[in-house]
DNA sequence: GTAGGGTTAG
């Protein structure tokens, strides 16, 4: 015992170890020998202490050297392991402190059932539920209750439980809402989670400004910005307006609901502003526009905030949109200065924005130099091959992927079968859209067979591909028959042609390019009477093609253009590197696909 | 001296 204390208390000790555990220490010079806490109080004081400054090893020791141990201090550890992510180690010390027969609290039941949350360890929550039944401690404290609907909300196939635990509370408080709310929002049944929302108003159950944000997320989630309107007003009526998670979580909800000047509107109007709030409108606009994005970008810099890798990560998205190779190449320099380049999600921006910028070497070069990789990491650099037409380097990087331990999942498989369907390798696309049930597990939905039916289509085996709709088990959607229908034009098949054209405006689909492209066949065939009546509902139906539009960067200047467009023509610059293009794409073999293209244009010109 | 819920990435 002695010797204990005389360790905790050598002054040699001081210098090195973190301030919190210095100010412990201190605390033991003022009290002792006579502390109130007592010795076995202080240590435990202590070991909080290495474990708020992530010295676990440290903590471990202190408390292994313990003469006497109490549930406070067992507690103490288990709490410690689980808030460093370390599930298992405090699996291990509530395993340890039962057979020691100490007699967990409520305080410890609540800690234990965290870390089962976060292992989504159901048996084990479901054993720990019937010990906190056994001792007492469900419905006698609050702490054990939320945990308990927390731990089944979180884990697989158990938010009935969870459902049954909340219903079964007294007095169920602010956190026991946004518990609930939060399981059924994460399992992504945001209505759900809006439902108990609504449920929590009527039975006045106690607001707080947690469980408004996550209804607010539950809304952006299914794109409602009419529901999200509505909370939004609820947050103003209940005075949570101060309170910035809330108005940053409004303000992603405007932008994930594509509502790009009420998000503005909003964010000029916040008098309080941190990184996340520019982060969240930089992350919004890049998907809704790209350019102001990194405008945004610019004024965040300017306005003195420091940027953070979310920052980089969205504006370098934002390059990869726009195709902005220098601009990309700047922020890239800006994200080493800034020591950003060791982070794997930007790392994972930076291959997809060097493969879009039509440098796909360079996407290589940041795959093969990074120290840890993930999924995303594979698929984004086997995306970058497939775009360049690189099927056969996609396909060896699938192989390599899977050797490394790494599970394939869906959209790996199409990035995949696109890189194949890009490179012509269509039965080695097809292998791999079988083995992907066979071997990897993986079910292919309805985008997957969008995938196949595109690599069999761009190969003309058109036929091949309308069997396949034919017999998937699922409804083809319009998309696929767009598929097929620009395969058909792609290899001139008008019967084929005909009936994807037919089934896609079958759908009530008014684009303009399907009309173009059935009234196109049929002049093709000679069949002038349905030629001319198509025209004439084209006419009637004000329905007009969407403009192809083409860019091009030029002195770190993006300029975008549509055919004929006087504008661009009147750059001279920009007209001889046009010129200077045409001229190489002729020199390397490409011949304009006039004859269809000039047809649409023309009848662009007349509707 | 030990316990809880929310907002930003293929």
């Amino acid at each position: 015992m002695m010797a204990f204390c005389r360790k905790l208390l050598s002054p040699t000790d001081f210098l090195p170890l973190p301030l919190s555990v210095q100010n412990s220490l201190r605390c033991i010079e003022l009290n002792s020998p006579f502390s109130p806490k007592g010795i076995t109080g202080i240590t435990t004081d202590l070991i909080k202490s290495y474990f708020d400054e992530g010295s676990i090893e440290e903590a471990h020791s202190l408390f292994d050297e313990m003469p006497h141990r109490d549930v406070i201090a067992w507690t103490a550890m288990i709490t410690g392991y689980t808030s460093c992510d370390h599930h298992n180690r405090a699996w291990n010390m509530f395993s340890y402190m039962l057979r020691d027969g100490v007699k967990p609290n409520a305080f410890t039941v609540s800690s234990v059932l965290k870390g089962c949350k976060e292992l989504k360890a159901l048996s084990r929550g479901k054993l720990v539920h019937g010990l906190a039944i056994k001792i007492g401690t469900q419905g006698s404290s609050i702490y054990v209750d939320n945990a308990l609907v927390n731990m089944y909300a979180t884990c697989c196939d158990s938010m009935d439980n969870a459902r049954l635990v909340f219903e079964d509370i007294v007095t169920k408080n602010a956190v026991s809402w946004t518990t609930l709310i939060t399981g059924y929002t994460h399992r992504r049944d945001a209505y759900g989670g809006l439902q108990v929302f609504r449920q929590m108003f009527m039975e006045e159950g106690e607001l707080s400004p947690f469980s408004f944000s996550i209804a607010i997320s539950a809304c952006a989630s299914i794109g409602s910005s009419n529901l999200g309107k509505q909370v939004h007003a609820a947050v103003i009526n209940h005075g949570f307006e101060s309170n910035l998670p809330v108005m940053n979580s409004i303000l992603d909800m405007y932008c994930r609901c594509r509502c790009a000047s009420e998000a503005k509107q909003l964010f000029g109007e916040m008098t309080q502003k941190d990184t996340i709030t520019w982060n969240t409108l930089i992350a919004g606009f890049e998907t809704l526009d790209s350019k102001e994005s990194l405008c945004i970008f610019l004024q965040m810099v300017a306005e003195g905030f420091s940027p953070n890798g979310f920052t980089f990560t969205s504006v370098i998205a934002a390059c990869a949109n726009l195709a902005v190779l220098y601009c990309g190449q700047q922020l890239h320099g800006e994200i080493i200065r800034r020591g950003f380049d060791n982070s794997l999600e930007l790392s994972n921006a930076l291959i997809d924005m060097y493969a879009k910028c039509g440098n796909v070497a360079d996407s290589h070069k940041i795959f093969s130099q990074m120290s840890l990789t993930n999924l995303v990491s594979w698929t984004s650099m086997m995306i970058g091959y497939g775009a360049h037409g690189h099927g056969k380097e996609a396909v060896e990087l699938f192989n390599e992927m899977v050797r490394s331990g790494i599970k394939p999942d869906k959209i790996v498989f199409m990035a995949v079968l696109s890189a194949c369907s890009h490179a012509g390798l269509v039965d080695e696309g097809l292998r791999y859209f079988r083995l992907m049930t066979s071997y990897y597990n993986v079910a292919p939905d309805r985008e997957i067979y969008g995938c196949v039916v595109d690599l069999l289509g761009r190969a003309g085996r058109v036929n091949e591909a309308y069997e396949l709709i034919e017999n998937m088990p699922f409804k083809p959607d319009e998309s696929i028959w767009v598929a097929l229908l620009g395969a058909c034009r792609k290899h001139k098949q008008p019967t084929m042609g005909k009936l994807a054209a037919l089934k896609v405006l079958d759908m009530k689909s008014n684009k303009a390019g399907t009309y173009v492209l059935l009234s196109n066949i049929y002049a093709a065939e000679g069949n002038w009477a349905d030629f001319a009546s198509l025209r004439k509902l084209m006419k009637s139906s004000k329905n007009k093609k969407e403009v192809g539009r083409s860019w091009i960067e030029l002195k770190n200047q993006v300029y975008s253009f549509v055919v004929g467009d006087r504008y661009v023509s009147s750059n001279e610059e920009i007209y001889e590197v046009l010129k200077l293009l045409i001229r190489h794409m002729k020199d390397v073999g490409y011949v304009l696909d006039l004859d269809l293209d000039c047809f649409v244009h023309d009848l662009e010109d007349e509707t």
